[in-house]
DNA sequence: CTTGTGTCCTGTAGGC
DNA sequence: TGCCTACAGGACACAA
């Protein structure tokens, strides 16, 4: 679920309610989340530090703590992280980081598929491969055409499979793509290597309009509801969606239906007429 | 190195 | 109603 710009709304809403605070305790229901150290260790080496610092690589959410340790979370598919009262308690609560004012940060996840690591910055690289390897954000400066036509033009998969290869565009999800494929009126089945130089150009502005835009109306909360802010409101952006969960509904710009296709074993949509 | 496929896990929606 | 299947926004291991 989360893309960049959920994590990052996440981001700038959670560390206002975090800074500061000291864990006081943790609570690991459902050990195989914990992704690094073991869970003896996770939770002892968590005790009675403070969090100073939130920062975010891709769709990876990083506490920094007193200690110089990084507390790392990705929440894949369904994570939700909240901060509530000690006497909540959600469903799928999956590990509690009990806080010294009585709240607790509380790591939800009803798949199970997301992990929480507490590495030291020197372990990263062994411990989290492919924070290692990400590639640019599309909200940074140096993310332009050059630097995508320096990846697509080396690999022949479909376009929409390599947007979502964080190597090449971090931060960049199921949603995202479709939508910014849409924007650039480039057909997620083309071949990456076909894209002319135009398109890269293109492509590379719709990337950074549409992840700006999902940050700018705080993420994607679909009917689902597998995304919400920390305090259990919704994202906007699912407002502002032209084309992605849209099949059948009529394109906004040709009015011809809009199709779903997978690739990569991902659901795709796009309108045929509009993106060649 | 690249590419495609399967897997992790659980809940839900839709067909029959 | 109940059962069964397909599918869900991600990332990685693995084989070819």
């Amino acid at each position: 679920m989360p893309e960049l710009p959920e994590v990052e709304t996440i981001r700038q809403r959670i560390s206002p309610l975090l800074l500061g605070k000291t864990i006081t305790k943790v609570v690991v229901q459902r050990p195989d989340v914990v992704g690094f150290p073991e869970v003896a260790k996770f939770k002892a080496g968590l005790k009675d530090k403070t969090i100073v610092q939130i920062g975010r690589r891709g769709k990876y959410l990083l506490l920094f703590l007193s200690d110089n340790k990084i507390l790392i979370i990705h929440l894949r598919l369904s994570g939700h992280l909240r901060v509530i009262t000690d006497k909540e308690k959600p469903d799928y609560e999956r590990v509690r980081f009990g806080l010294n004012d009585r709240t607790a940060l509380v790591f939800i996840e009803p798949r199970a598929l997301g992990r929480v690591y507490l590495v030291t910055p020197a372990e990263i690289p062994s411990i989290l491969k492919g924070l290692t390897k990400m590639g640019r954000e599309p909200i940074e400066e140096n993310f332009n055409a050059n630097y995508l036509y320096s990846f697509l033009k080396r690999r022949k998969a479909k376009i929409k499979t390599v947007l979502l290869d964080q190597r090449v565009c971090a931060g960049v999800g199921n949603i995202y793509s479709d939508e910014a494929l849409f924007l650039a009126k480039i057909n997620p089945n083309r071949p990456a290597n076909s894209l002319n130089w135009t398109e890269v150009q293109r492509l590379s502005r719709a990337l950074k309009l549409t992840v700006k835009n999902g940050i700018k109306f705080l993420g994607t909360t679909m009917s689902d509801q597998r995304y919400l802010l920390p305090d259990g409101t919704k994202g906007r952006f699912q407002e502002r969606l032209k084309v992605f969960r849209c099949e059948g509904k009529s394109c906004p710009t040709c009015g011809k239906p809009i199709i779903r296709t997978r690739i990569g074993n991902r659901s795709s949509y796009f309108c045929p007429i509009c993106q060649i």
